[in-house]
DNA sequence: TTTGCTTCAGAAAATGATTTTCCATAGGAG
DNA sequence: CTCCTATGGAAAATCATTTTCTGAAGCAAA
């Protein structure tokens, strides 16, 4: 019973074993999980499970705020973030994946937003992008995809 | 001639009418436009101009790293930003709209990233989003913007 | 338990933004 | 002018995401 799946009840939504194993998955992953990751993590568990279920108890959650999105990480699939507190992400255009970093600073943009921009703030999506240090390392004889 | 179009040129890709307008208006605008606003924008001076034509331009735009996409703003579609400068976008989730906001920690944030986190940056996306302060005024009505 | 109403998950079809394919043509090099 | 490659545009394809439809639960009252 987590933040999500609380959620969830006190909106009067059921909590379906499908449902409480999507909020699951994204309350303890860390690796902000797209709809197609979620939906393979638990096909084991729910063989019958559908995409658009995992896709419809993801927009709840949105919708709801209990769940942010980063935008694509160079897969072209929208990526989730659980972790509603102010903090940064950084992806990895190779890779693609998405971690967090943490910088202190952060909250006190945050807090600069919220006092000066007359915007009734719900969520951030603060994202740096770029290669991650293995990304890198492997990057030296890389896949030159310019030119013939 | 602004930054755009010189890089396009100095990749070695033919300047074109279509892509130094579509520059022109990447360059100009504030609007953080889509690729669908961009193509309605320059249709009356290029009647036979396909939507196809606006993709591919920005596509190498992006892959040079001259332009930077925000994610989608609540419309569905990407939003392009030419200006590279660290900046904050807020984003009206109920009219869509993108702006930018000035907030000088941000500087401080990405060398912050790009001295700690070990990551090659090659671009940011700082979107904060919400309400703007008219959209907050017009109550919890739908669909607002464009009124009768 | 039975009845009646509502919500849900899943399969399939639809949607729509973005990409790709194909081809005639423009324009640079020689 | 003649080759040759890059380009824009029309149309088709792609694919993540949404919607529709339907039978199966969940739930409460009798
Ligand atoms: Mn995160
Ligand atoms: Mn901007
Ligand atoms: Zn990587
Ligand atoms: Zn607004």
């Amino acid at each position: 019973m987590n933040r999500l799946t609380i959620g969830l009840k006190q909106a009067g939504l059921r909590l379906t074993p499908q449902r409480v194993a999507i909020c699951k998955i994204l309350a303890e992953s860390k690796d902000h999980p797209t709809a197609m990751m979620i939906y393979h993590q638990l096909l084991p568990q729910f063989p019958t499970l559908s995409l658009a279920t995992v896709y419809k108890t993801l927009n709840v959650l949105k919708s709801m705020g209990l769940v942010h999105t980063l935008g694509d990480a160079g897969d072209g699939a929208e990526h989730f973030d659980a972790d509603l507190t102010p903090h940064i992400n950084l992806v990895c255009v190779r890779c693609n994946s998405v971690v967090d970093f943490d910088e202190g600073l952060i909250h006190a943009v945050q807090q600069a937003v919220e006092q000066r921009s007359g915007y009734e703030i719900q969520g951030a999506r603060i994202v740096y992008y770029g290669l991650c240090p293995q990304c890198r390392v492997n990057g030296t004889a890389k896949q030159q995809e310019s030119a013939q």
